[in-house]
DNA sequence: TTCAAAAAATGATCAATGTCATATTTTGCA
DNA sequence: TGCAAAATATGACATTGATCATTTTTTGAA
């Protein structure tokens, strides 16, 4: 029925545990939770919560990235964030006591991991200095959140989706000599719901870039040509 | 030098404690508050702090009304939230632990508390209960706040400024008869900045929904006539 | 109470961007 | 491998809402 496949991957020896939340939690918890997690391997397109429904639990990012996103009244899509290897899902919901207030949905497979709202919830209030971790998060995102909204209120169609060409490569740019290139599989639809546009506008933008060669198309790959003349087409002075 | 005047509230006797944070605090924790708190009248036009920066302490609004916004790199204001008394300001840097990320000014004059960061942090560190209040407090902004993220990248002005109304009714809604009077001294210029327009739509769109029988314009202040009309206008599905 | 400054209101104009239509290219699967 | 469906691209046009200019009203301080 399901095309998910039950995977095993130990915490300790997760690629993304070091930079993740868990990183300094103590060797007892961690073991607590690879025991009771569930690890699955996702498909793009399949998605691990919807908006509206109880939090039964935590998902942890393996490999792959997951979109997180609310549907507007008008069936429009609005992306809030991009998940990678490393990231949790779903502790907003869990420390706020409600229901999922966004969905997630995979846009590059991969295997996640589920660990139990009972387990996640235990480690909380059992280690006070990583609840203080999580607390930290939540408030840091809360300023992201914010700055987001100020962006998107007050800078042009233009100016945003420069800032987030911007972003995209510094988060998702590869090592090495192909540090240009973004390397993630967002489609213009992605793109133009992450910047509040539609996507013939993102379309057209990107040509824009192209032909001022900011950046170069390959097929559904970004790659930024000049960083200084998007962060001036960005408008930076904060972002 | 300072038009600030310093006056003496007893945290027991304050009247928005029982909807507050502090709302459950152990009696022995409110008098510590109360011992060290500086309580000062602001004028409209004062404010508590600036982006940028660092916290000292908790801010807790007596009386008086509160606009909290962030500046763009453009010098374009944009507000994140009102204040009113009982609620509590600048507790999103203390727990993330960073500079303030936006600036808050009185806009209706009142007296404000101001709580040592010392302080807050102990009671946070030795009232599990009461750090686990402010993080999922923080959690449930966050959620509201990328709500509001949605409503701004995807609802026309003329939908946010209704849907605007109806909260302010439901938030500053006199008691008793005068239920449909907005009761929070906001210019023009701050409706434009909560909902992210110009001056003038604000004033065009108002015009417009008074012409419409939606709301009467008396001065500054403003009364909802037709609640499920600006319902409609604010979006026909949902908020 | 008066008067200057600020706020609100109104008009004219126009650029940015959304929408709809259609063509072209890419993708993924049978 | 080929083909249908999806994604991307491009054009034409409509609309929203920003900007600038000006007038009217309100406010608050001397």
């Amino acid at each position: 029925m399901s095309t998910k496949k039950n995977i095993r991957i130990p915490c300790t020896l997760c690629p993304g545990k070091e930079h993740s939340l868990f990183s300094d939690l103590p060797r007892e918890d961690l073991d607590t939770i690879s025991q009771h997690k569930t690890c699955i391997r996702y498909k793009k397109g399949q998605t691990l919560f919807y908006e509206g429904t109880r939090p039964m639990g935590l998902f942890c990012i393996n490999s792959g990235k997951v979109k997180v996103y609310k549907i507007s009244s008008e069936g429009k899509e609005q992306i809030l964030k991009l998940a990678k290897p490393g990231d949790f899902l779903g502790y907003r919901a869990l420390i706020s006591e409600e229901f999922y207030n966004s969905s997630a949905t995979v846009i590059e497979e991969g295997a996640i991991c589920y660990v139990p709202k009972s387990d996640f919830l235990e480690i909380l209030q059992k280690n006070p200095a990583f609840f203080r971790k999580m607390a930290k998060r939540v408030a840091h995102e809360l300023g992201l959140m914010e700055q987001k909204l100020v962006t998107i209120a007050q800078k042009s169609v233009r100016e945003r989706l420069a800032a987030t060409l911007i972003m995209l490569k510094e988060t998702y740019g590869m090592e090495g000599e192909e540090s240009d290139l973004i390397d993630i599989a967002l489609s213009r639809e992605d793109l133009a719901n992450i910047i509040g546009t539609a996507t013939e506008t993102v379309i057209r933008l990107l040509s824009d870039f192209k032909t001022q060669k900011l950046i170069s198309l390959q097929g559904k790959k970004i790659k930024v040509l000049d960083h200084k003349g998007l962060i001036r087409e960005a408008d930076f002075y904060g972002r």
